[in-house]
RNA sequence: GUCCCCAUCGUCUAGCCUGGCCUAGGACACCGGCCUUUCACGCCGGCGACAGGGGUUCAAAUCCCCUUGGGGACGCCA
């Protein structure tokens, strides 16, 4: 035990020593959209390398050509643009590689550390179920080890595991693990069709692209001491590694599309500010003591593999929305206005000046683009095209109300300030001089400027945005509803 | 089934490595109040957790063991 806590200590500072030439990556397989899960380990990795100074490579894991496409290639690199994941270097991809990984797979032969196999899959799925029958692990039984076959049609390469032994390694997150060697079986190196396998090439790409840091998830845990003994097979240094724990739903179980579980992609449809996606992520999972709200360059600044938390996560919404809106309040007016366009109905002409005025009353009251947009409609009609609440009008609009918004219209029309406090003079004088509360001219006069009795903004700030003319359009028009 | 991983409020977490400052802190959510011309924002307060059991120790959320619970992997997928 002890004799290992020092081997670890070893690895740690081995780990230490090359955190100046930090290479870290993302290797995403093409066979799906980036999920919010897989975003959120290539942004560990990104801020892991981002932080020391280090070189983040992107690699698209298409060996699998029958489920990758392009389509989903281009859809990650997308999703990785928005959420402002920068990588160093070309863009690599696993298919093109496929001669560099036979010829180690050819090197691992010579040296003992691989073999021929004829058996066919029917073979090896009855050898599991045997093994599971027996309660023991189901595994190849390595029943072609020592055959000494060669190459031929239908065959493939298997890794010869040591028999003996156990391996280990020192987790960024999980720390040491150990897997007893008899546990793991030959796994295949070269698929029948000559394709490697996954765990081969990413071993032969890690090494050759110098990553000193493998971030990923943690359902490569098992993967891990598969590799580790490739490494060691091929004499190659073994890069330090970090497995991530997965994020779960509501149900604790696996995220997945019936939770909403969805694509990086989609959380931009929904509104949601690309900053705010990676502030919460990142903090789902990673701490710095008690702070919640992280701009990019502190996220870079702060990050360290050591607050990594070793448990699954459940993804909150609600936490998401509020980190959302902690990020509308935050931003200056202007710099909403690209976003928040987006939303808006189809053939909105709309000045910029104008939404920039719009945007302060939203602030405080939006969880995203989407509602921003949605809550501003009545901004962005005219005062003949404003539609009515009818119920309201019928409710609000009483005679009394009519004669109320007819004597404030007229005060307004004649008050050449129409400021902010100049407005509030108007109506609290209106109000002393009839004897009234509030509450009769509040629910009529904002019918009269949004159409509805609910709105964001306070009247006069309303009526500041709309402008004198359109705001004495709009009561205008509201005093011959009724 | 076998192996691996994990375990603090409903949720994200601080604290754990380097036991005492923890009558366990913060945030989201929830509930109440204040503010207020709607709805919000904001402010104040409340609810609420060390999975269980054994050890070790003067002292354990923190170290060790067991149990339980959860998750993952077991592919010619990645």
């Amino acid at each position: 035990m002890r004799l290992f806590q020092l081997y670890a200590f070893s690895q740690q500072l081995s780990g230490d020593f090359s955190m100046s030439n930090t290479i870290t990556r993302f290797a995403p397989s093409p066979t799906g959209h980036l999920h919010i899960g897989g975003a959120r380990t290539a942004l560990f990795s990104w801020l892991l390398a981002r932080h020391n100074g280090g070189k983040f490579v992107l690699r698209i894991e298409d060996t699998d050509q029958k489920r990758s496409t392009q389509e989903y290639t281009d859809a990650i690199l997308e999703s990785m643009k928005w959420l402002g994941m920068d990588w160093d270097g070309e863009l690599m991809y696993q298919s093109e590689r496929f001669d560099l990984y036979n010829s180690y797979i050819d090197k691992l032969i010579e040296t003992g550390h691989a073999y021929w196999c004829d058996c066919t899959s029917e073979q090896v799925d009855a050898m599991r179920e045997k093994a599971m029958k027996e309660k023991r692990k189901p595994k190849y039984d390595g029943s072609c080890r020592e055959k000494n076959i060669g190459p031929g049609e239908n065959r493939v390469v298997r890794f010869k595991t040591p028999i003996e032994g156990r391996t280990s390694f020192n987790d960024m997150i999980k720390g040491p693990i150990t897997v007893e060697n008899i546990e793991l079986d030959d796994m295949i190196l070269r698929r029948s069709d000559g394709a490697p396998t996954y765990n081969l090439a990413v071993v032969v790409d890690d090494h050759t692209m110098g990553v000193t840091q493998v971030v990923r998830g943690d359902d490569h845990i098992n993967n891990t001491p598969r590799q580790v003994l490739i490494y060691k097979a091929l004499g190659w240094d073994v890069p330090r590694f970090g497995h991530v724990p997965m994020i779960l739903g509501p149900d604790k179980k696996k995220l997945s599309k019936r939770h909403g579980a969805l694509s990086v992609m989609e959380y931009q449809k929904m509104g949601y500010l690309p900053e705010a996606v990676v502030n919460y992520l990142v903090r789902l999972g990673w701490s710095h003591g008690d702070q919640e709200i992280f701009s990019k360059d502190e996220l870079i600044e702060l990050f360290n593999t050591e607050h990594l938390g070793n448990s699954a996560s459940v993804f909150d919404t609600k936490k998401l929305d509020w980190v959302n809106c902690e990020y509308i309040k935050a931003k200056a007016p202007a710099e909403l206005i690209p976003g928040m366009r987006s939303f808006l109905p189809e053939g909105t002409e709309v000045a910029d000046e104008y939404l920039e005025k719009i945007i302060p009353l939203l602030q405080p009251r939006a969880t995203n683009y989407k509602e921003m947009a949605d809550m501003c409609d009545f901004f962005l009609v005219s005062a003949d095209e404003l539609k009515y609440d009818e119920k309201n009008v019928e409710k609000v609009l009483t005679p009394e109300a009519i004669d109320h918004l007819k004597e404030i219209t007229a005060k307004i029309e004649a008050d050449s300030e129409f400021s902010h406090d100049s407005l509030e003079a108007i109506h609290k004088g209106y109000l002393e001089e009839k004897e009234l509360k509030f509450k009769a001219i509040g629910q009529p006069v904002r019918l009269a400027l949004c159409g509805k009795i609910q709105s964001p903004g306070g009247l006069y700030d309303l009526m500041l945005v709309l402008g004198k003319d359109e705001t004495l359009a709009r009561m205008k028009k509201t005093i011959t509803l009724a």
